[in-house]
Order: structure tokens, then C-alpha cells, then sequence
DNA sequence: GAGTGGTCTAGACCACGCG
DNA sequence: GCGTGGTCTAGACCACTCG
């Protein structure tokens, strides 16, 4: 881990712990760069990681502040992106039925989203999660083996998202997501044990490695009264 | 506009105009500094900046590549926060209906969400949006007075983004969403003119000034079959 | 081994805010 | 005017990828 990354971490540390409070001000940048003995511009890479995670506010000609609303940038920073399993380990038992597992040729339709040619095979995975024993959502997977090889129905039925970082040692960079509401389906009332007239929110999801490879289109329905999505948006510097 | 966004900015021309192809490589840094007469930190601040737009990979040791879904990063450029009225400028035909404005205390969770006195006065704004005359979202909007002031009805009926950006001169620095299905209400059927068994996207939202001040606690419901949320997510770099 | 991006420095000047 | 953060430099070394 880098200077600037460590710095980062054990000023979050400092005020997660309240030695700075909401609204209070940061030691300036000097002396903070005295203080872990380096420079100014490794502080200022240092308050990025804090300002993106909007820990921090910065007044130029006042000083650096702790957000006053720091208390709810930490519900977003906990609630990034690591699949369902990861999200909610520990907080709630997770578990996973696999209702389908297969490889074919993807969709004109798939291959484009994946950005792959329509000949290169996938896994098309359909998935319960269930929640403390009670049905949480429905995820339809497309991935290419191009990117992601050697899955297993058992792999599908604990968490593709730490088989792809801890065993296949690949990182995650990003993902675009688009949310809406929808009617509930006959697979929704089946699986999700919902009634014909509740509400779904649905996530349809396009997620790359570090490299850029999409390794993931996925389709996600939700139970309407279990859980929202959490997002946060930083406006644009341009 | 500093040097390093100006780069950014001819740099994102370049890549939408089809100068560099998607996953072709940039220039490397080395070579951009010399061709805008910088150094090289200078280029990789402006690199950032594409890179947090998901418009460019950064591959150690190898190289700096358009983003092979850098079509994809485009929209979600162009769906950053700026009020519905911004967002459709020129798309469609926006107008908005104002059916309650009023000032008043705030609930004791409207000033928990606003981070303020309970003495604090708030405006409480309810007002549907229509888009291309159709009933497209209904928004409550709680304001504090000690954030904004001169607000009336006249210009909540245009864009109360706009004021507070071009007439109060203040500067929004992020917004975090709570993103949700629901059941149609008694205000959704008669405004949103949708039906008892139709699903409703709800968004609640705290909306910050750069200074760190929360200026907006609103929710809107928008008819699940108009729009939809696009979001973008970077993983942590911690 | 050659070539790339990532990190870091020490110092300088600029832009902004506040009293 | 003074103190703060923002930008920028020229050069150095490290870490990683790939042939």
C-alpha cells in the first residue's frame, strides 16, 4: 500500500473515531505533511481519497472540514459494490439456490451489452438469494468464458463475486446500472413469493474488471419491501 | 479553468470525436507532456479525470486505453444530478405544476434528514413535473430557509436548480439517493394519472451545496413506465 | 531488459476567504 | 493582508507488463 493510501486510511480511522468531529477542521495541509513527514502534494492525493468518499469538504482559503454529513457517507461507502453475498455477510445468513446453470451462444443482444462476439460461449445462471431464509431476490447472470472461465453450479451457490477476486485473482472496476420499477412476473410470484399486484424493483447491471473486460450482464428482481439501493453522486468537476 | 482540465477537456473531444478508438491507446504520458508543454503530473490530473469518468483504463506497465465501453460511460456523463429540468433541456417539454408551496417548521425528521434546528423555518414544495405534457413525477421538496431564501412560487414552477445555481451563485457538491418500488398512492393514481395496480419508482434524496450544507430533502415518485435511474459505480480503491 | 504508468519530493506561485 | 487550499514543475525512483 502506497503512502498516500496509507495516510488515507489513518485519517478516515481518526475520524470515524471522532478525534475530529462533524464540521471541525482538519490540521492544515502543511502541517499534516510535517506530521507524517512528506510532502504536501502526497497529503492533497491523501484528502482526494476522503473527498471522493465525501468524508471531507474542502474551502479553498478556509481549510479542510469533516463533512457534517459524514455519518451518512459511511452507509454509502459500506454499501459499494461486492454482490449481494458480500454486502450482507455477517448482518444476515445469505443463501443461494441455483435454479439454472448453463453454457450457450449469447444473444445479439447479450454478446452486445458483453461487448463480445456472438461466438464466444457464456454461462447464463439464474439464482435465488435468499435472506434469513426468506426469498430476497431473482438474478438472471450472463458472463463470457472468454473472461470468466471454469465456474461450477456448487462456485454459483456460494459467491461468483469472491471466486472471480480471491481464486481467479481479478479485480472489479466498475459498474453501470440502470433501476426501474416493474410489474411482477409469473417467475417473481413463483420464486419470490410475492403477489400479483406487488411492485418489483428491477437492476439491470453491466459490470468490467479493472482491465475493462464486461464480465458480467446481469438482470436482478427485487422484492418491492426488502431493501433499496443506496447511491451516491459526486457532481461532475467540468 | 486550470490547465489540467483544459487538457482533460481537449483530450475528451478527442475520444468522442474518434480520434483514439475504443481500446486504442493513448499517447503515453511522457509524450502528452511534451505535446501540451506540461509536466507529467499535470497530464496524469487530467487523466483522472476521464478515468473517474470510465472514459479511459490505466494499465501499469503497459499503457493508457480508450475504455472499450466508453459508449456506455457517455450516458452516464450526460444523466449526472442536475434536476429534472436540466436533464430534459432540449430533449423535451418540461413543465412543472406547483399544487402545495409553503413555509413551515420541519418534522423532527425532516430536520434530522437537513441536519438543522427544529426552528429553523423550511420551505415544503410539492409540485408534479410533466414531461411533453405528460405526468411523468411527483416530488416533495423540504428546503431549509437558512440554506435558501427568496424562493417563491414562481420559480418552483420553472427550475429551482437553475436559481439556485445562476441567481444564488452556490455551487451543489453531491446528492445521495435512496432508491425504491412502491405501490401507487392516492396522489400517484390522481396525478401521475396511473392505475391502482401500477408499480412506482421512488427516490428519496439529500442534495448537498459544495460547503457541505444539505439544501434538499425531497422524494419523488415517478410512473415505473417513464425513466429510469442510471447509475455508475467505481469500486473502492482502499 | 525496455517501456509504461504510479508515487513522491521540495519548492513555487495562484485563487480564494475572511477579518 | 494573511492564511488557506489549488495548481504546477522538473526530476527521481518504484512497480508492473510484455516480448
Amino acid at each position: 500500500m502506497s503512502l498516500y493510501q496509507k495516510i488515507a486510511k489513518q485519517l478516515r480511522q481518526k475520524i470515524e473515531d471522532g478525534n475530529y468531529q462533524p464540521g471541525e477542521a482538519l490540521p492544515r495541509q502543511a502541517a499534516l505533511a510535517s506530521e507524517y513527514n512528506t510532502s504536501r502534494v502526497t497529503i492533497q492525493k491523501a484528502l482526494d481519497v476522503l473527498f471522493n468518499d465525501n468524508l471531507i469538504i474542502r474551502k479553498q482559503g478556509s481549510g479542510t472540514f469533516v463533512s457534517p454529513t459524514y455519518s451518512s457517507a459511511l452507509d454509502i461507502i459500506s454499501s459499494q459494490y461486492g454482490g449481494t453475498t458480500q454486502l450482507f455477510s455477517g448482518k444476515a445468513d445469505v443463501s443461494t439456490k441455483v435454479l439454472h446453470f448453463e453454457i450457450r451462444l449469447p444473444t445479439n443482444e447479450e454478446s452486445k451489452k458483453l461487448n463480445i462476439s456472438t461466438t464466444v460461449p457464456v454461462y447464463d445462471i439464474y439464482r435465488l438469494r435468499m435472506l434469513d431464509h426468506e426469498p430476497y431476490e431473482l438474478t438472471q447472470s450472463i458472463m463470457p468464458l472468454s473472461v470468466i472461465s471454469n465456474l461450477t453450479k456448487e462456485i454459483a451457490e456460494h459467491s461468483i463475486f469472491s471466486f472471480i477476486q480471491n481464486d481467479l485473482k481479478m479485480t472489479i472496476g466498475s459498474a453501470v446500472r440502470h433501476i426501474s420499477a416493474d410489474k411482477a412476473s409469473a417467475d417473481d410470484i413463483a420464486y419470490l413469493d410475492c403477489l400479483k399486484e406487488d411492485p418489483i424493483l428491477q437492476i439491470t447491471q453491466t459490470v468490467s474488471l479493472k482491465d475493462g473486460r464486461i464480465f458480467e450482464y446481469a438482470h436482478t428482481r427485487h422484492r418491492y419491501d426488502k431493501g433499496s439501493i443506496v447511491v451516491f453522486n459526486k457532481v461532475p468537476l467540468s
